[in-house]
DNA sequence: AACAAGACCTGCATGC
DNA sequence: TGCATGCAGGTCTTGT
């Protein structure tokens, strides 16, 4: 489910609804996720007062008091849902946290590819998972230049340079499709050759529909909820995904939107427009 | 070293 | 109706 626009969308909820309240409690209702909770995770906990709210990449960071932070990932179908503790389990909730003002965040994750973790503060940096991110794409240093020197020499195609976290942090599927198309390059484009112009103008693509997409409260095709439940709405504004053979939104293109396999996974395009 | 393929899970749409 | 198949927003691990 969630690429950037999604998690900035839910910690932005959170921010607003949860921040400053204590843990009461917490819970967890299996063993594992991707991998497994952290040992003592509930007890570790309780008691912890929501400091701020985060977010790397695709991570959403819950920093807590005496210096420790949750680090949470969502993988492909996870949601954060703000309830009241009277509430039923739903099925697939696998985490719980309990507020002292009597509300409930809930962590549901059917397909189970997603993380917790809990980490002082101080070894955030170093987390094997964050340390080799690359760049957040909406910083202000992430230019044009900056990208071209991060994809420079790269043989793979642009559309699964994007993809790479290593490279750029935060894209996934649905936004590397978007913003190759308002950018006019070709999802089969050799990475390398990606520089000058061509870079500075994706670069502002990507950046765009990012906020474009946060904006909209991020894509619901299948997963995605706000902390309330609401939906959001970016998925209305789509120009390539998920529109095989609809008309291309920018020319008259034979056939409209193209798919196509990249990496195992599906890429949308048009073949006239992207070069 | 870079890259592709497979693995991890459940749910849903589709076709027979 | 039931069953098999394939696909889905991610990313880690394995093999070439």
């Amino acid at each position: 489910m969630p690429e950037l626009p999604e998690v900035e969308t839910i910690r932005r909820h959170l921010e607003a609804g949860v921040l400053g309240r204590r843990i009461v409690a917490a819970r967890t209702l299996r063993g594992d996720l991707r991998r497994p909770f952290p040992p003592d995770l509930a007890k570790r906990i309780q008691g912890r007062r929501i400091e701020l709210l985060d977010r790397r990449a695709k991570y959403l960071i819950v920093r807590l008091d005496h210096e420790l932070a949750l680090l949470i990932h969502l993988g492909m179908s996870g949601r954060i849902l703000i309830g009241s503790t009277g509430d039923a389990i739903a099925k697939h909730v696998h985490f719980i946290l309990d507020l002292d003002d009597g509300r409930r965040i809930a962590l549901q994750d059917p397909r189970r590819f997603g993380l917790v973790d809990l980490v002082p503060t101080a070894a955030l940096d170093a987390h094997p998972l964050l340390r080799a991110l690359g760049p957040e794409p909406l910083a202000a240093t992430l230019t044009g230049a900056a990208l071209a020197n991060a994809l420079k020499g790269s043989k793979t195609s642009i559309k699964a340079a994007l993809l790479d976290q290593r490279r750029i942090a935060g894209l996934g599927n649905i936004y590397v499709c978007e913003a190759l198309f308002r950018s006019g390059i070709s999802p089969k484009r050799a990475a390398g050759t990606v520089s000058g112009d061509r870079a500075r103008k994706l670069v502002a693509a990507i950046k765009a529909v990012l906020k474009d997409a946060i904006a909209a409260g991020g894509s619901t095709l299948r997963d995605h909820r706000l902390p309330s439940g609401e939906l959001g709405y970016f998925q209305h504004h789509f120009q390539v995904y998920d529109r095989e053979g609809q008309p291309c939104p920018g020319c008259d293109c034979k056939g409209g939107i193209k798919r196509l396999v990249q990496g195992g996974r599906s890429t949308f395009y048009c073949a006239k427009r992207q070069r």
